[in-house]
DNA sequence: TCAGTCTTATATTGGATCGACATATATCAA
DNA sequence: TTGATATATGTCGATCCAATATAAGACTGA
């Protein structure tokens, strides 16, 4: 699903400007899906261009022109026919787990450091995906629970396992390596 | 972590060629972690060009030539720099949480098609991962080990929660959203 | 009060990257 | 014999991310 379709997606929501989808992107949703500016007025541009959807200029008071998208009927059944092709699995990079596969190299303090960060930033995100309520439509709120509980999986993973990952380090053998 | 970093990490384990690299990544690791052609090969190129990287051309018989690149002290250092640096969160780009986010728009045929679709697709998942003793290193065996917790978690939820998002269709309550 | 930062809002740019294709040869199966 | 698969390197267009530019009001603390 490139932007321009995601960009359908949520204008099938409501009309809203490029900032607002960008918006939505800085929530929950950051966790499975995201996309820039330098990406999203392109596909705002190019959507308008094959009339998928339609822009209205708001001149505003003390605040700097807004440009309101809609979707038009042509850029509804655009999004049905894309959603209902097979879709294509999850495009995932890791520099966490990258870097676990190349930590012969780090220090065991190093090593230490790096997984009490990812045991916060697993319980940070825990958090906020605990929004099943505020979030509307069942889909969101589907996907919340869902993140929620990837997340607590690879954060109880990570705990019981951390101790196969520590004291392997290439470091401890030998103080140079080079 | 850029591609070049990446390359550098696989040649720490020993001398390789880029099609070997991309090899890597067909098998359990394109879960976490994925580089095409297009980005390998340049990246091994400007290694080269920064003598991070050393190139020897190896004539075969009876096959293309191969670039066999090993890595150098420069490139070890350069490496152990850049993996103790704060790592970056995981950039996940989910098109099946999206697609549910948007699952108002699918029939529920398609929609009950593209959870068996994902139930499947997460056991082959499982299965591949299975490979714990195959791989070299504790680093690549947590990895996996990880990989399975991962996706047996989103499995399991994704059975005790599909009646969530089935139900929801537009399309059942009126057949024309135009 | 006044500098600094935050928020709203659009847009571009450079570099990285993906997916598809091109090229070449050899093997293996239908 | 035709097509598929494997080895091996590489390019190209489209897309995308991260950073930056612009601009103006709102808030915030010294």
């Amino acid at each position: 699903m490139d932007t321009k379709i995601f960009c359908l997606g949520i204008l099938s929501f409501g009309d809203a400007t490029g900032y607002e989808i960008k918006k939505q992107l800085e929530g929950p949703f950051r966790h499975f899906y995201d996309a820039s500016f330098g990406s999203i007025y392109p596909a705002l541009g190019k959507l308008t261009d094959a009339a998928l959807v339609e822009r209205t200029e708001l001149a505003q008071d003390k605040r700097p022109d807004k440009k309101v998208y809609s979707i038009t009927p042509a850029g509804k059944m655009a999004l049905m026919d894309e959603l209902a092709k097979p879709i294509s699995g999850d495009k995932v990079k890791s520099d966490f787990l990258a870097t676990i596969v190349f930590s012969e190299l780090l220090s065991p303090a190093a090593i230490d450091q790096m997984i009490a960060d990812r045991l916060a930033a697993y319980d940070s995100a825990i958090t906020e995906l605990d929004c099943e309520q505020t979030m509307t439509g069942p889909g969101a709120h589907f996907v919340c629970g869902f993140g929620k509980a990837l997340y607590t999986a690879a954060r109880d993973y990570l705990e019981n396992h951390r101790h196969e990952i520590v004291g392997h380090s290439l470091l401890t053998k030998s103080e140079k390596v080079l």
